[in-house]
DNA sequence: TTGTCGACCTAACGATCGTTAGGTAGTGTC
DNA sequence: GACACTACCTAACGATCGTTAGGTCGACAA
């Protein structure tokens, strides 16, 4: 297959396209998010990349590290936009904006991220035991940071509502990925519209 | 295997659990959401109701039909629980008091049907493309339910903004699956939790 | 008593799975 | 020019997959 790879060559050098192992995570990637994690065979994502499927073991120990790796890179790309978004707003930052910024900041991460932060929401609840263990501690870690945005925001509220909150707006804003289309609408809006009806309910417009 | 045969048919006389058909779709429904439909096969099934794979055969034409017949359960409970809502309240029954009485309905029918409500928020999207098509005009039903529901509960909002809400609030009631415990907690609690925020809003909790 | 039928069974099919062993071509180092 | 190393390759392994063909056996009807 000399054409295949002259081909690919050529293209890596005009554009930035991933190469070698990091084209096999955003593809395989994408590919278990669309197909699932048993629903895709290193034979697929070999056909996808232009790479035997045997080719695939010399960057990675096994299908489970490469799932490791792709849950990874899209927990990190996750937490870090929290983090920017929490850097660039001040203790006294009134509380409605605060959690629109982090709602818009999530969303924008989840539609972002070649499908590495889809991968947490989709392929993450099926994948075999060995890399949920691994994947959990960066998850939770992700949870606490809304759990402590959360205190600061509605401290009012009692811990058990507050974790009733917490979940079903990590669910909602998840459940996004399945029904909003980004080509149809900006993000901003979408955030706009989840962060008013949440802080100001929906009694109004009644 | 005698043996077995026995203590099931056994168990059948005093009990009511189901047989045949009826326990191939319980025992199948709880297994595709626990591993996923790519992860579950025919075998395991098979050792699940104490029966050979090729068995499920003289129930079922095939894997694809197993998964068709157990999503049209799901979407059946979840309907009908909404539609004996609709018929306990008059249309002047306050907006914040129907939109609860629903969101309980619909938690209530997600944890009480043996799997096949839950099939559909968890193994749908990762479905063949032919038992998807089959099962997406009643989901649509279903959908179309809520949207008429809100349309009469919240008139003013805009249309765009409802179909916000709406997807919002299904993606939020079906992500309680993933941590919601019925043993620790009422479902009504967390129905109750749910309309309240969603109705007054955060802002009273700041 | 014979025949039919539903509800299973055993055995096996070809396809596909994750994975391994061992080879090769190109690049950079000494 | 020898050597090591990276990034792939071909070929094949045993296991498992959905599915099929054809048989068995008890219940019931005529």
């Amino acid at each position: 297959m000399s054409t295949t790879t002259n081909v690919t060559s050529i293209s890596n050098e005009i554009s930035d396209a991933p190469t070698g192992r990091d084209r096999i995570l955003s593809v395989a990637a994408e590919l278990f998010v669309a197909k699932g994690y048993d629903g895709t065979s290193l034979r697929t994502i070999g056909d996808a990349v232009g790479m035997q499927p045997a080719s695939i073991y010399h960057h990675f120990e096994s299908k489970d590290h490469l799932l490791e790796a792709i849950l990874d890179i899209g927990i990190e790309a996750i937490g870090s936009a929290f983090d920017e978004v929490s850097e660039m707003l001040t203790d006294d930052t009134p509380g409605s904006f605060r959690l629109e910024a982090h709602i818009a900041a999530h969303l924008q991460a989840l539609f972002a991220n070649e499908a590495f932060t889809a991968a947490h929401v989709t392929v993450f609840y099926l994948s075999p035991d060995s890399v949920r263990e691994v994947a959990v501690p960066a998850r939770d870690a992700y949870e606490a940071r809304w759990t402590r945005l959360l205190e600061q925001v509605v401290p009012k509220l009692s811990k058990k509502a507050r974790t009733y909150i917490r979940l079903s707006l990590l669910g909602a804003m998840n459940s996004t990925l399945n029904w909003f289309d980004p080509e149809n609408g900006t993000i901003e809006d979408l955030a706009s519209a989840m962060a008013n009806n949440l802080w100001n309910g929906w009694s109004s417009y009644e």
